[in-house]
DNA sequence: TACCTAAAAGGACATTTGTCCTCCTTGAAA
DNA sequence: TTTCAAGGAGGACAAATGTCCTTTTAGGTA
């Protein structure tokens, strides 16, 4: 549920460490919005701790998350290689900790670097494969079976996000995600 | 509503017409189940001439269709990356005709052709753009608007793309997509 | 402690969507 | 022409989910 890149985060930590690397330190609060949707930045972020969402929002206000990403996951890379404005908000959780790229660093890497060429063409793969199956799942299965397989995958996923993103995660309203919940309890002690 | 990149189908042409390419030209006929899900296979695929539907089949049967996928679209190349299994299903719906790169041919050319390197990288991001607002989409809005968007976008998918198809992209059952087609009908005369 | 605010829980009802059928249409094959 | 099969259309009802509230809970602050 909250996605990583253990390969690439140790990967980035020694691009960080060598002289003249271009890799800046950022440090954001919980609850910060670093990117928002539908503009444009200069740099792109990789997490170095901490756990972040990555939402789309519509006209009504309503979010859905499409992610929630943690450490060596990267976001505002999907606007390096063209000129396009971001697609999703991104957004602290807890306190954050990133490494920011320029554009420019993150081009110059792409193209003289192999390994980090690799790494971010399977992380972009990887961000593909996970998305594909994940809204099917949720489009044929009853909510507490998307429930059950939130709670295998990641136990302890009710304390660290609030129900209001959980339901935003799933394409629910908080009305039903209690209602499941409340199901799931009295049928099982798994909850 | 049927994704295609141009570009990419305009350089592949030319990379095969190289001197020793490995590069094949493959034709399949409609309905053709070219990759199935859960396996493993060793080339990649680009589309030259068709159109084919990628989808993800859960165990009741029931089908989920992630793209419907044009001229210049790939498919086959998630896995090229690490030896993961196929998540989609791949299946040709009018006649298709494709390139075929082995995956040692397509590793040696990410390697070697930078601009390869670079419009992959790029269909990859362009996949995940992709993926992200239409899932949201179609969570916080009624089917009719999606309808009238995916008129908007290609006024002819009713003719090319089976009701049942139609149905299982927006993640419906073909009773509701009836449903709100005939509402549309006698709404306006958009439909 | 008392007060305030935001998140969480849940009642009552409306709406949407799915399920299970049946019927109709159309085009290919006998 | 008749027959058959597959796709498309839609009625009737059931189930799931959303909307709009009110109430409860918990944590921070005066």
């Amino acid at each position: 549920m909250i996605r990583t890149n253990p390969e690439l985060a140790t990967y980035i930590q020694s691009l960080w460490a060598l002289e003249g690397s271009q890799i800046l330190k950022e440090d954001f609060d919980p609850k910060e919005v670093i990117i928002e949707q539908d503009r444009r930045y200069g740099k792109v972020h990789l997490i170095r701790e901490g756990i972040a969402k990555c939402y789309i929002s519509d006209e009504n206000g309503k979010e859905f998350i499409q992610e929630f990403l943690g450490e060596g996951m990267e976001f505002g890379e999907l606007e390096v290689f063209d000129n396009y404005t971001t697609i999703c908000s991104v957004e602290s959780i807890t306190a954050l900790k990133t490494y920011a790229l320029p554009h420019s660093t993150y081009h110059k890497l792409l193209d003289t670097d192999p390994k980090f060429n690799k790494l971010i063409m399977k992380a972009l793969a990887n961000k593909i494969r996970f998305k594909a199956p994940r809204h099917s799942y949720q489009h044929s299965y009853p909510i507490e079976d998307n429930l059950i397989r939130l709670k295998k995958l990641f136990p302890e996923f009710t304390e660290v996000i609030s129900k209001k993103d959980i339901a935003n995660y799933i394409g629910i309203t908080p009305r039903s995600l209690n209602r499941a919940l409340k199901e799931l309890k009295e049928k099982s002690d798994f909850f």
